[in-house]
DNA sequence: CTGTGATCATTA
DNA sequence: TAATGATCACAG
């Protein structure tokens, strides 16, 4: 099969198919190399550039830039997620999903939320992550569109009731990470001193640590896994 | 400040 | 050592 060098998009793509198009002709390139085309430098650590990655392949895939609150590519319905994992295909950290509303939730649906939105259609690209490899020599892996099963959206639906449900009675603050089989939520911040409105115990408002939705490595992993037809 | 892209680093 | 809670950079 023919095989078109990468190049830096200049607009979106049209299509999902010119989407996965664009995504498989990333596949075995080192960021040094991409890094090159873009003519992007590409950082020793990703200590100071924590996005770095999502963000060049954003350029290559001609995700819209910004910082909206909706998908990467709102005309096809897909959102994009870049996914460091290992040899083993298990992720290496979890995944971010979107922001969580902790006013407002009065009569929010599953069907309406914004992580259901979100998740409707991932196109997820595995990066061979391994922290034991310097940033430049890291590769893409082969992208996979997905879109969560029956089992897996009952699952998200769950999880997101029940967080929801904490969120509306007032107890953000003792949501830890541990809830939720899927789906978790955790602080979302520049850092631990940034504060948004909130209900407390008693319905009076509070302010609290912002909160996004993520989600865990193991359901992830189980994505990819099923997706790319790895076994379990 | 909120939201995007996420990974870091301390702790359990 | 994995996971939780904290944090980094940038756009708007």
């Amino acid at each position: 099969m023919l095989q078109s060098f990468p190049k830096v998009a200049q607009n979106p793509p049209s299509s999902v198919a010119e989407l996965l198009e664009r995504a498989q002709d990333l596949v075995g390139f080192s960021f040094a190399e991409l890094a090159a085309i873009a003519q992007v430098q590409v950082p020793s650590s990703l200590r100071n550039a924590k996005g770095w990655t999502g963000q060049l392949l954003e350029l290559f895939l001609g995700a819209s830039a910004g910082s909206k609150a909706e998908q990467d590519f709102p005309e096809l319905g897909v959102e994009l997620k870049t996914i460091p994992v290992n040899l083993a295909a298990m992720p290496l950290e979890t995944t971010y999903v979107c922001i969580a509303p902790l006013l407002g939730l009065n009569g929010v649906s599953w069907e309406h939320s914004n992580v259901r939105n979100k998740l409707s259609q991932v196109l997820w690209i595995p990066i061979d992550g391994r922290r034991e490899i310097p940033v430049a020599e890291r590769t893409v892996g082969l992208p996979l569109l997905w879109q969560p099963n029956e089992a897996q959206e009952q699952q998200l639906r769950r999880d997101w009731e029940e967080i929801t449900e904490a969120i509306i009675l007032g107890q953000v603050e003792s949501i830890t990470a541990r809830m939720g089989s899927a789906l978790q939520l955790r602080p979302k911040a520049a850092n631990s001193k940034a504060l948004t409105a909130a209900y407390g115990a008693s319905g009076e408002p509070i302010q609290t640590l912002p909160r996004g939705f993520y989600l865990k490595k193991e359901f992830t992993r189980t994505i990819l896994c099923e997706g790319l037809g790895l076994g379990k």
